[in-house]
DNA sequence: TGGAGAATTCCACTATAAAGGAATAATTTT
DNA sequence: AAAATTATTCCTTTATAGTGGAATTCTCCA
């Protein structure tokens, strides 16, 4: 009785490669091996489709199975294409030398920043003495004005830019009030003048954040350098946390320079 | 009426997404960015599919333009993908604190390495001093036989089935001679007794590589823990590395099995 | 052991994505 | 500056990939 008859008009298929897309990233957000039927059913895509789907991005290793009752999860190829994207960005494999000489100097978290579309995301991150520590928090994006990186990595547009570029509930902080946008844009005014800012963080009441521009060849901000200290840390040593964080970022910038010739 | 003229061959269109997943293994492997052109060039792809691929896997971040002359390379979303699969996997998340130990306890580079089809790769890699070194070997597919690991991973196959699973040409070593498989099985089942094996790389010659097994539930062993040192070090604290990486896949194997529950 | 329910595979149909090639834009060369 | 070359976009055609639904297989529990 359905069909596509009534008003629904134009009964679309989804493109394989975006479909398949779609199911890497589901399963990604998931942070959960599941069953095809569970995703086609979770995604409310065709059950059909996602078998295929999933049976191909299988069989070249984007996805692998982890159980006996068909579950599936990001395979090993992932990793391998991520460290080569790694290896690749000028920035992170710059960046690395120096969020570890960060973390050396300060005994505290040190993290690269960047732009996701119109949200803040944390592209690598050093913690205090872990090497190699994985954290959660790498690649969720959050909005921009809950951060420090997030009064930088706006500093070249216009006002009018910034209140369309950033979601109007992006204003809403993390505790639930709104955030003032000529309040935001006064900070990002004097953060872009001092090449830094620093604010105590919004996701906890414990730590004091850090950060310092890394701009590109056109003097537009790219990515920032943080620093995450507990409040008494940042007290204490805040010149210094400061200063070695200034300074890297002017490395990064002029390192980044000299190797795109 | 026929659906094909048998004669005339199936004029075969490449389905998207396995053309996509081509296109990021194509420009990985290249290890550079390229332009579409390029792309479609060298996998010998009709252009108008590759430009639209390209453009789609921009849109969605798995590809990222990198410079004004439209080259385009892996993207970040490849790297947070790869970050979800590493977390996410019990060997390589129980592994990492294991390498890391090794390498504390050594000062000698450490590695998990895998099967992947009839080929070896290093999965997991923690270098001497440096931390987070990403190395360019990881990922890279070698020949069994060329490796400590390659003793330890076919171990529960028997002769025939050895035999069959390598290509015959992964017998050839980097020097060009040719490995006797008898003597390659031999030294399989040895591997396989004493649940270790080392000898001098192949790679080079100033380095001895160790290789002890992980198992699975069924006994079977899935991966390896692998140190790399210099000869001379090797010769001097043999015991030492060896009962450290023994002691290490054990506890690795028993870490994997509680686990699973 | 059988039968209900869930998961997976199979199949036929058509909306659509891939490919070929023409048109246009961007470079480079003359 | 014009011509030649190369890169990219646009447009049309048609082979086929994505679907819905049926058929089959698997899994439990009575």
């Amino acid at each position: 009785m359905d069909k596509q008859a009534s008003s629904t008009g134009p009964k679309s298929r989804a493109r394989g490669l975006e479909r398949a897309i779609a199911i890497v990233d589901y399963l990604q957000s998931g942070k959960e091996a599941k069953r095809p039927i569970d995703i086609a059913l979770g995604m409310q895509a065709p059950k059909s489709s996602v078998y295929e789907l999933v049976g191909i991005l299988i069989s070249v290793g984007v996805l692998e199975r982890v159980d006996n009752e068909g579950r599936v999860y990001l395979g090993r190829k992932l990793h391998y294409w991520g460290l080569s994207y790694l290896e690749n960005f000028d920035l992170t494999r710059l960046a690395q030398p120096l969020l570890e000489d960060i973390t050396a100097r300060t005994r505290e978290t040190s993290q690269l920043c960047m732009l996701d579309g119109d949200k803040y995301t944390v592209v690598l991150m050093n913690e205090g003495n872990r090497q190699f520590r994985i954290s959660s928090d790498m690649g969720e994006k959050l909005p921009i004005p809950w951060t420090a990186s997030g009064r930088l990595l706006l500093g070249h547009y216009t006002d009018d830019e910034i209140i369309d570029f950033i979601p109007d509930d992006d204003f809403i902080m993390p505790d639930g009030t709104r955030l003032d946008k000529h309040e935001y844009i006064a900070s990002v005014r004097s953060a872009h003048q001092d090449s830094f800012f620093s604010f105590d963080s919004l996701a906890d009441n414990y730590t004091h954040c850090f950060a310092a521009p890394v701009h590109d060849e056109s003097g537009i901000c790219i990515s920032t350098l943080c620093l995450i200290a507990p409040k008494q840390d940042a007290e204490t040593h805040y010149r210094l946390y400061r200063d070695v964080l200034t300074e890297s970022s002017i490395q990064l910038t002029s390192s980044l320079q000299a190797g795109s010739c």
